[in-house]
DNA sequence: TAGTGGTCTAGACCACCTA
DNA sequence: AGGTGGTCTAGACCACTAA
């Protein structure tokens, strides 16, 4: 309780050295997801700091969302949400302006040489192979997306055994409980195009109807870029909404 | 100073109320962007309140972005910035992803009714009038944009005043310097239609091309709807770029 | 009723900036 | 040197929750 700060830089502020602490309890699974951390109180006497600045370090992690307070009941470790992690990274909506878990289906699983677009994303060598996935969604209003996901097939070995009935309808949440590799952040760029024959006959539309490529590349939380996909779908029953804040 | 706290909910805490008074302050003008407001000390006398409460009601300010601390010198009324707010709202880039200052024009305003869909984004009576706007902007890579621009009048008196060409082709900054109106948020819905015969004509596409429309409710920092507007564009040479964390 | 977090107070010392 | 915000302490009372 006396050397608690050895591991971080003794010149930063008590309040940040907490908070680093908490941080590090979490990420051992010493304090587990849904679980209460310490009281305040217990904090101050552990390790010998004034309340407020208990308070203060407790502050930044419920900003930064890694705990959430209940008055009278104690502060708590956020489970990761699934729900949240999936309405963060989708975006289409239908016209009531509510978004909705789509039905998907991976059609294929496959190793294979990503095209240069794909592997520059990945920041992989261009002749480094990668586990491809095909994958088709139906969503709420019956409209379909065709996608192509890459991705890369270091950190994420074994995937190819995984009969493809058993991958899960969203995939960020899979590939954390199966690969331990969790998503924090995507860039996205949305275009249009207009359909081949494949993406045609997929979507069921005509040639060269127009059709909104959706391209992502996602990160993990130290900023790795984990996958690679791209998106289609006919550009008709396209609807896609974003908060900017 | 006894009774400051008549103009909000006196079961509120003791900082939000201090909060919403500075806030009051900066919006009346009375603390302009740039300059110090009152020190810690001095809020403390004048609202006969301790240090700590005071600092926490800036604290929320500062998280928000109105306020910017800066050790021994003060506090202070951020400056918008003007790089922010633009590279904040603007989403279209080109095909190397960097976003560049669009030059825009304003056609026309005039008081108008605005379509249902307008007054209830902007929460009025369907019968309410509106100040709309028409606007051509013109992209780096030489692609156009047409808009429409619905604000609620009673906040932008006097814009109808205004000589187009002192419009800014930046319209927040414009709206926050010439109003007191400031975008601290957005919602944005993107889908895809196929041109009229007016449109087509505006961009220079021919009938029927497909367009992306480009819906935006766009809030002030206290939740009020400020503005609605409505962009379209050739969607061939439509690129759009979104950051999700 | 006991314990939790939520709010608030009234000090203290420090690092930094301006003059 | 004097004033500013940055950090920290050591209490107090309240509202809420659970047993």
């Amino acid at each position: 309780m006396s050397d608690w700060k050895a591991g971080s830089d003794a010149r930063l502020p008590l309040y940040q050295r907490l908070r680093e602490e908490i941080m590090d309890r979490i990420a051992s699974g010493e304090w587990p997801p849904g679980e209460p951390i310490p009281t305040e109180s217990e904090l101050t006497r552990r390790y010998n700091i004034a309340v407020g600045t208990v308070r203060r370090a407790i502050d930044t992690l419920v900003n930064e969302g890694l705990l959430e307070r209940s008055q009278g009941r104690g502060t708590f470790v956020r489970r990761p949400d699934f729900d949240a992690s999936f309405f963060r990274f989708f975006r289409q909506v239908n016209a009531e302006g509510e978004a909705s878990v789509p039905d998907s289906r991976i059609l294929s699983a496959s190793l294979q040489t990503p095209p240069p677009v794909a592997s520059k994303a990945l920041g992989l060598a261009h002749d480094a192979s990668c586990i491809c996935l095909e994958r088709l969604r139906t969503l709420e209003d019956g409209s379909l997306l065709t996608e192509k996901i890459w991705l890369p097939a270091a950190r994420f070995s074994g995937l190819l055994k995984v009969p493809l009935e058993e991958f899960d309808n969203l995939l960020y949440p899979f590939y954390e409980a199966r690969f331990g590799q969790r998503i924090g952040s995507a860039r996205e760029t949305l275009t249009i195009a207009s359909a081949d024959a494949i993406t045609s006959d997929t979507l069921g539309i005509a040639l060269n109807d127009p059709v909104v490529v959706i391209e992502r590349t996602a990160l993990g939380y130290d900023q790795t870029p984990l996958e690679y996909r791209c998106s289609m779908g006919a550009a008709a029953t396209f609807r896609y909404q974003i908060e900017i804040s």
